[in-house]
DNA sequence: AAGCATTACAACCGCGTCCCG
DNA sequence: CCGGGACGCGGTTGTAATGCT
């Protein structure tokens, strides 16, 4: 099989040997890499000068780390991976160390499996859509429908309570921010404001398990979207960022077996009057974070289209569907939808909003 | 111990982008 | 502007190592 840029030589293909190993150093070492495509006739290898790369970059380089990821650098991935999605060049950028194809891997092999045994979905980070029930719905709008086909995180449901138990034995990984519920997590325990997706919903029911006890928890439903109504899209979209960035870091998760989102009106408050929405952060970590969203802003514009297309497909995914008719949806989707805020609604009675 | 399954990771392939003539 | 070569990236495949029955 020719390749196109060494089409004229025979090119020998798979793994590496050793002596081919010290032929590429030896070459790469004394002269430089150069024009990749002429390496290999440089150095006297019989291999693509795509090969040659590769094997440099990946596995010959002096400045490699070698061995097993740590957990600071998992983190690094998982919270990274969050903003940029699968742009494993980018990733290992913050990775001194690391390559694309060794973050790549060690991302597929292990860390989509660690978030997906934590309900949570490795691409968008958000809670999986395989604990939603389907089929039972009887809304009727179009939009409604196709949205239910989606991997929306969000379910529509009239299930009966024998379903809404199965929920309950679920090990739903309920993400919180770390001034909302979660005791250990809170600085301040007043003004503990659950906000509910149900609009109708007047109770909210949340179960807080931490260090082996569980509370359940009662709150009033404050009506989301008519908290956010005030503030302008932007800064929801920032606030949902950072909300995302947060839930990511945290030590332990909560199991929520509601499956409601909440957040609290501290935290909120928080973020509103902080200036990164990073402070409760390790501040080696917290500047990592803030370094990724500045690189983002200063991608070149063609480049973050992109991005934004992407990330806009990804909510495609996420919609939640039709609720009661004057429930501002678009709004609670842009500005709920990036930061993962909350999906795998149950309804904890069956007269709620979703028609 | 053998054979099969799974995992980890090295390497490849194709595509998009950039650059230069 | 266009075409072609080189490069970089991300998805995918191949395979050695390891685990399991």
């Amino acid at each position: 099989m020719g390749h196109h840029c060494c089409s004229k030589q025979k090119v020998k293909r798979g793994l590496w040997s050793p002596e081919e190993d010290e032929r590429l150093v030896k070459h790469i070492t004394t002269h430089g890499h150069g024009c990749w495509s002429s390496v290999p006739k440089l150095a006297g290898l019989q291999r693509c000068g795509k090969s040659c790369r590769l094997r440099w970059i990946n596995y010959l380089r002096p400045d490699l780390k070698r061995g097993s990821f740590t957990e600071q650098e998992e983190r690094v991935i998982i919270d990274v991976h969050r903003i940029l999605g699968n742009r494993w060049a980018q990733i290992a950028k913050h990775l001194p160390g690391r390559t694309d194809n060794e973050v790549k891997n060690f991302w597929n092999s292990c860390i989509k499996k660690k978030l997906i045994a934590q309900g949570l979905d490795p691409n968008t980070h958000n809670l999986l859509s395989s604990h939603k029930i389907n089929g039972h719905s009887n809304s009727t709008s179009a939009t409604k429908m196709s949205h239910q086909n989606t991997s929306s995180v969000f379910s529509i449901s009239t299930s009966s309570h024998s379903n809404n138990d199965a929920y309950l034995d679920m090990k739903t990984p309920f993400v919180t921010l770390p001034n909302c519920l979660s005791p250990s997590h809170r600085t301040n325990s007043t003004n503990h404001i659950p906000i509910s997706l149900y609009e109708n919903s007047t109770i909210t029911t949340t179960t807080v398990a931490t260090a082996g006890t569980s509370t359940a928890l009662e709150y009033p439903n404050p009506n989301f979207a008519s908290s956010f109504r005030n503030q302008n899209t932007h800064s929801l979209m920032e606030f949902g960022s950072r909300c995302s960035m947060e839930m990511a870091t945290l030590p332990s998760y909560s199991l929520n077996p509601s499956g409601f989102g909440i957040l609290d009106e501290n935290c909120i408050w928080s973020c509103n009057n902080s200036t990164t929405g990073l402070e409760g952060f390790e501040p080696t970590r917290r500047d990592m974070i803030m370094q990724v969203q500045q690189d983002q802003q200063q991608e070149p514009q063609q480049a973050r289209a992109k991005f934004e297309g992407q990330q806009n497909t990804n909510m495609e995914n996420l919609l939640i569907g039709n609720m009661s008719s004057n429930f501002d949806f678009d709004f609670v989707e842009s500005a709920l939808m990036p930061c993962g805020l909350y999906g795998n609604v149950s309804p904890m009675d069956d007269q709620l909003a979703w028609d």
